[in-house]
DNA sequence: GGGGTCACATATGAG
DNA sequence: ATGTGACCCC
């Protein structure tokens, strides 16, 4: 380690650093230096004889604790770094819950639910107990409970909390408590947790086990915390008992940057935290060393907008820079034009690649037009965010066999795949199954494996035992080999690949492409050595751990791509681009429609235009549409009110048209007129080159889905009775051809053919009773 | 089972 | 505009 590492700080983060014990408060404004602080914090505390064994460095995102990882190991060296104790919330709780699970009667290999299961499993509950889902809507139940479980209350303490049944009263929504109940219960029955239980059942664990407590508060002698300010209530407490005892607790935050209420992050905690502590020490961490004077100018102003901030001033010594500029067009579409010419241009004139741009928008939705635009110049990008890999129907699909291998209780993988691919096993089974479960109060799965018992009977028995069969040869597999090892034979013996890959529509090709990424993402996990502590551990159990955990933001994302980055300002946080791109700045967007109904909702929206004005390093262009398309039809907004918060001198209008000032005279269609009755928007709409120049106003049009291979029946084609049908037959198909039975299976009055049409798509499992087919030859 | 049609809701943000 | 869930047919 260089010994003059200290040099490399200024004052006041050298400050920071060399405090080793103690509670110590970092305000830590953006871009001035944050991470650098930790990470050389975390050395000095090993250099003055602190056990790495003893530091745990807790962050909100895999991103951010993977490089501080690797900041970290660049100092000391990979040995010492791996005994650190460095993750996200989610990953390290779940981490230490896997190892005390059984505690709680959990079984070690518990399953991570994500949203999606969860939102399901909610579903389920509320179809069983003949709730309507229009009144009850899985969203909005799953939400309440995840806010229950960030506030640490359980479902008894739910259902007997005033102010909370009032409001569930209020919506006339009265059984909110009881699904909660239901909900809880069942995970625990399938040996899961949701994500929000991955901190809940962390405090239950520290509060419950007095034992347990004592064993982590020892082993973490110092604790940091990174983006305190969007800490819950139960990320709090944990963090409280953790460090009652040594109370080496290191929090850096910025309160300007809290955004993240909507998962129950109170702002309170870092307000407060001097409050909390005998004797904090506060260090500020003033100096930006990322952005230009107009840029850090401009952040400062917007944000003292809000009220009750923590006293500081970011200034910076970088270069004045050029203005911040403002565009306006028509449309959105205009709007996604407008920043591909501009990348472009600016890609020549001041010699930026790809990826110095990024373009930062309030929600997902808002990414299509940006797309379009760039694909049509032909500019390479990569949407962060969205749809995870890991939500794939397919992906999920494999991943649920791996599920169910690891943890047999699971039922929401197991009625995932019961049926999938086709096996005989229908609606009706599953009805049984689950009745037969409730019954005797045992698993799912437990019925499958006693199914005989239960008087299942023939091609559905046989099924059921095939299946069941099948699963134990994957546990057979999983306890001698490593995680590939059993995905490839889940491959394998489900013939999941094979039928992919006979699949040759578009869609299907997609998901075979998407199979194949996942199996070898996994081979890539067995091969490549652990980063955490958990040393080589490449079974199975610890793939399933982490996949959950990972969001899209956190796949591959090599250094060498070349791509213009779009995501949501909430995804950017913690990130800088040189070049940055603040779109879809309009009243209803942002600030959305639904955060303006308090103080605290609205000036949430305002830190979150700071976060994003605060990415950018040299050159900041803001954009908004006077009207864009939602929900198929076009919808006019004013210019967002966070546009008038922006101090002239460093803002240059000339693409705005002046419009950027709201219609102070409060008449109808003020659109056109307003901006102060100005007259500058006839003549700078000529010079916005969205209206220059556009030859081709069309969108591309989209590729033609693969042309069905339309088949003409045989002149006398006439459907033959299901039951001569064997394997081995030629067949015809009406719409499929000609084809060939590969296999039968189901019950003798149910049967299902396999069958392999050259010209029809491949594999198809064809129900007999149903579909109607010819023999052609026997 | 699977493919089609139609109605309908849907979209803040994310581990 | 796009995705889904219910419903119907073969």
């Amino acid at each position: 380690m260089n010994p003059n590492y200290l040099d490399e700080l200024n004052e006041r983060q050298r400050e920071a650093v060399a405090h080793i014990n103690g509670p110590l408060m970092i305000v830590a404004g953006a871009g001035s230096g944050k991470t650098k602080v930790l990470t050389t914090r975390i050395a000095h505390l090993m250099r003055n004889g602190v056990d790495s064994f003893n530091i745990l460095a807790l962050t909100f995102t895999n991103k951010a604790a993977r490089e501080m990882k690797e900041r970290v190991e660049k100092i000391l060296g990979g040995s010492e770094a791996r005994n650190l104790y460095i993750g996200t919330f989610h990953s390290v709780f779940a981490r230490l819950l896997r190892a005390e699970a059984h505690r709680l009667g959990y079984p070690n290999d518990f399953t991570i639910y994500d949203t999606d299961d969860a939102k399901s499993v909610i579903k389920t509950i509320i179809n069983e107990q003949n709730l309507d889902d229009k009144h009850y809507k899985p969203n909005f139940v799953y939400n309440r409970i995840s806010a229950a479980k960030n506030s640490l209350m359980g479902p008894e303490e739910y259902q007997h909390d005033y102010y909370v049944q009032q409001e569930d009263m209020r919506g006339n929504r009265p059984m909110i408590g009881k699904i909660y109940e239901m909900y809880a219960k069942r995970c625990f029955k399938n040996g899961a947790m949701d994500f929000d239980d991955l901190l809940f059942k962390m405090y239950i664990l520290l509060k419950q086990f007095p034992e347990v407590l004592h064993k982590y508060q020892h082993k973490f002698k110092y604790i940091m915390i990174d983006e305190y300010q969007d800490t819950n209530p139960a990320q709090y407490e944990i963090i409280k008992l953790l460090g009652a005892v040594h109370e080496n607790i290191c929090v850096v935050g910025d309160d300007a940057q809290s955004i993240y209420s909507f998962r129950g992050a109170t702002i309170q905690n870092i307000l407060q935290f001097e409050k909390d502590y005998e004797d904090v020490r506060v260090v500020k961490l003033e100096q930006n060393y990322r952005s230009t004077k107009s840029i850090l100018n401009v952040a400062n102003e917007v944000i003292a907008h809000n009220k009750g901030q923590i006293e500081k001033a970011l200034w910076t010594n970088n270069m004045e820079g050029e203005k911040i500029k403002l565009v306006r067009t028509m449309t959105d579409n205009e709007e996604g034009k407008h920043v591909a010419d501009t990348i472009a241009e600016q890609k020549l004139r001041n010699h930026y690649e790809n990826r110095d741009f990024a373009i930062l928008y309030r929600t997902n939705a808002q990414s299509r037009s940006f797309e379009e635009s760039l694909r049509r110049k032909a500019i390479p990008y990569r949407i962060y965010g969205g749809i995870s890999f890991y939500q794939r129907k397919e992906i999920k699909d494999f991943l649920a066999y791996l599920r169910i291998t690891i943890n047999t209780r699971d039922e929401e993988s197991l009625k995932r795949i019961i049926n999938y691919p086709v096996r005989g096993i229908g609606k009706t089974t599953i009805e049984k199954a689950v009745i037969y479960s409730n019954e005797h109060n045992i698993t799912f799965w437990e019925v499958l494996e006693r199914a005989r018992e239960f008087g299942f009977k023939g091609g559905t028995l046989e099924a059921i035992d095939g299946f069941v069969t099948m699963i134990r040869s994957f546990q057979a597999i999983m306890d001698k080999h490593n995680a590939y090892d059993v995905a490839v034979q889940v491959g394998k013996s489900t013939n999941i690949v094979k039928e992919l890959f006979n699949d040759k529509t578009t869609e299907g090709l997609a998901r075979y492409e998407n199979i194949q990424e996942l199996l070898n993402s996994i081979k890539e996990f067995t091969e490549t050595p652990t980063e955490d502590g958990e040393l080589l551990d490449k079974s199975l159990g610890s793939y399933l751990q982490q996949i959950t955990l990972l969001t899209d933001a956190d796949q591959g994302d090599d250094e060498n791509s070349d791509v213009v980055k779009l995501m949501t300002i909430h995804a950017a946080k913690g990130l800088e681009f040189p070049v940055v791109f603040s779109v879809g700045l309009e009243e209803n967007l942002f600030p959305s429609t639904l955060s303006i109904n308090t103080r605290e909702e609205l000036e949430e929206e305002r830190r979150l235009f700071y976060v994003a004005i605060t990415r950018a390093k040299s050159r900041l262009w803001l954009t908004y549409a006077n009207s864009r398309y939602r929900f198929g039809s076009l919808v006019q907004n004013e210019p967002s009110r966070f546009l008038e918060e922006m101090p002239e001198q460093f803002i240059d209008r000339s693409y705005a048209g002046g419009g950027a000032m709201r219609n102070t005279f409060g008449g109808g269609g003020g659109l056109w007129n307003n901006g102060g009755g100005n007259n500058m928007f006839d003549r700078m709409q000529k010079k916005t080159p969205a209206a220059a120049a556009s030859p081709a106003a069309r969108p591309a049009p989209k590729p033609a889905s693969a042309p069905a291979s339309t088949h003409v029946p045989s002149p006398g084609f006439a459907p033959d009775d299901p039951a001569l049908m064997e394997t081995g037959m030629e067949v015809e198909h009406q719409k499929f051809g000609f084809g060939t039975i590969l296999s039968m299976e189901g019950a003798p009055n149910n049967r299902i053919a396999t069958v392999v049409f050259p010209k029809g798509g491949g594999e198809k499992k064809i129900m007999l009773n149903y579909a109607r087919l010819m023999i052609v030859k026997k």
